[in-house]
DNA sequence: AATAATTGTGACAGTTTCATGACACCGATA
DNA sequence: TATCGGTGTCATGAAACTGTCACAATTATT
């Protein structure tokens, strides 16, 4: 499940705090300085993912991705680019060489994370796309389909991505904020009662349908996904 | 429960701005115009964040985020930038001195208290969150759900916490005082024979299923919580 | 036994929280 | 431009929860 990343970054306080927040969203860090170096540390196990700044000593960062995309074993891992500055040509040229996405600096922690997450999702679209059954409830990521017992649903984007978060982190209860966080993403600003509104929309769409309470209130806490039906002392 | 936030900003209108909002969310503001009165307000009680400006006099920012981290007390503390977007080059130097999150001037109060309270989140997680078993009745603190010999249990929000309290903290007698501060929090204003209710509440909750009573009141003293059968002091 | 102290219990009103329908806004599209 | 689906916010009423009280029941004290 942790991913390893290489960090290849001249600059130790850059590189450390990389590290360090790395390690803090849970991945495993592996650091460099060099491309020398780096090229050492590309040995089995190979990371899952290459954090490659742009400006290295002995050579531009690209010398080192476009060694890495000939090589069998080496090819398919992505390179998440850090550059200085947004530069156009520094992409195309990063582009050739199969770069997966870029970074600019300055960056925020959540930034860097949610960039590496969002290229992993994309290079190794497993769990995230993989279709999800539960008590009936059949919902598939890529054809963007929702049913119950067969029968096919109309859901609006919100409405699915709640079901799909729901579907994924069943039997807990989650906090309108967490809510927020998870389906609306972080740096949305909207209201707490905004989920109520959105839960209300995607109850009436799944009502009927069997199983009654899938969406269960947790009074002053927030929302649970059941399986298990409401049932009270 | 009331969330301390230290606000390091030297520009009165904005500091004050700033403090009305975290009042209107229910936080605790303190205010601080230089390093030098932030470090002297930095003591015990820590606060919970700290929202630090960017330019201030005498010194940047990054100084103090650098100072707090070195130190093993405050180095936990979560720390949220406020930049002008002119700024933007030094979140570098921010990210290298272990900022937490930015929030880039102008910023909207929802967007300024979403931040603060995804950091909040972010940062102080866990620990509370593993189910307790305890003859026959289970508690789970995630699901949020109570069961007795596998008969689920319906609960109001006091009465769980009531009941959380209990499972951690068993044989052992609790004075009314001492439920109120770890039960309702610390600074609330209720009489003690509120307790009483509560635990009268819980106790019809949990009455009929085995073992009578798990909840023995010893007079003059306060309540216990106990798997033995009712013995005396 | 009588009295005092303490706790149990049911009721109640004020408050908080939630469900629900309505509505306005926005972007896409015809 | 007009329409339409999707979305966020609000007002409202219902329901749940909470703290407090009055009084009953129990236990301790004289």
């Amino acid at each position: 499940m942790n991913r390893q990343i290489l960090v290849v970054e001249d600059e130790a306080p850059i590189r450390e705090m990389i590290t360090f927040v790395l390690e803090q969203n849970g991945f495993n860090a592996i650091e460099a300085e060099t491309i020398e170096q780096a090229q050492a540390k590309i040995k089995e196990p190979y990371p899952d993912l290459i954090l490659l700044d742009w400006m290295l000593p002995g050579g531009t960062g690209v010398k080192l991705a476009k060694s890495l995309k000939q090589n069998e074993y080496t090819r398919t891992i992505p390179i998440i680019m850090l550059t200085a500055r947004a530069d156009e040509d520094d992409k195309v040229k990063g582009f050739d060489a199969g770069i997966d996405d870029y970074v600019t600096k300055p960056f925020s922690p959540k930034e860097l994370i949610a960039r590496i997450k969002a290229v992993i999702r994309r290079v190794a679209p497993t769990a995230l796309e993989e279709a999800i059954e539960f008590h009936g409830i059949k919902l598939d990521p890529v054809a963007h389909r929702v049913s119950i017992n067969d029968k096919s649903l109309d859901l609006g984007p919100t409405e699915f991505r709640l079901l799909h978060f729901f579907l994924t982190h069943t039997e807990r209860v989650y906090s309108r904020e967490q809510l927020l966080d998870n389906v609306w993403g972080t740096n949305v600003y909207v209201e707490d009662r905004t989920v109520d509104v959105h839960i209300r929309r995607l109850r009436k769409a799944i009502a009927g349908e069997g199983h009654e309470d899938f969406i269960q209130t947790v009074r002053g806490s927030g929302y649970r996904f059941s399986g298990k039906t409401k049932d009270r002392a």
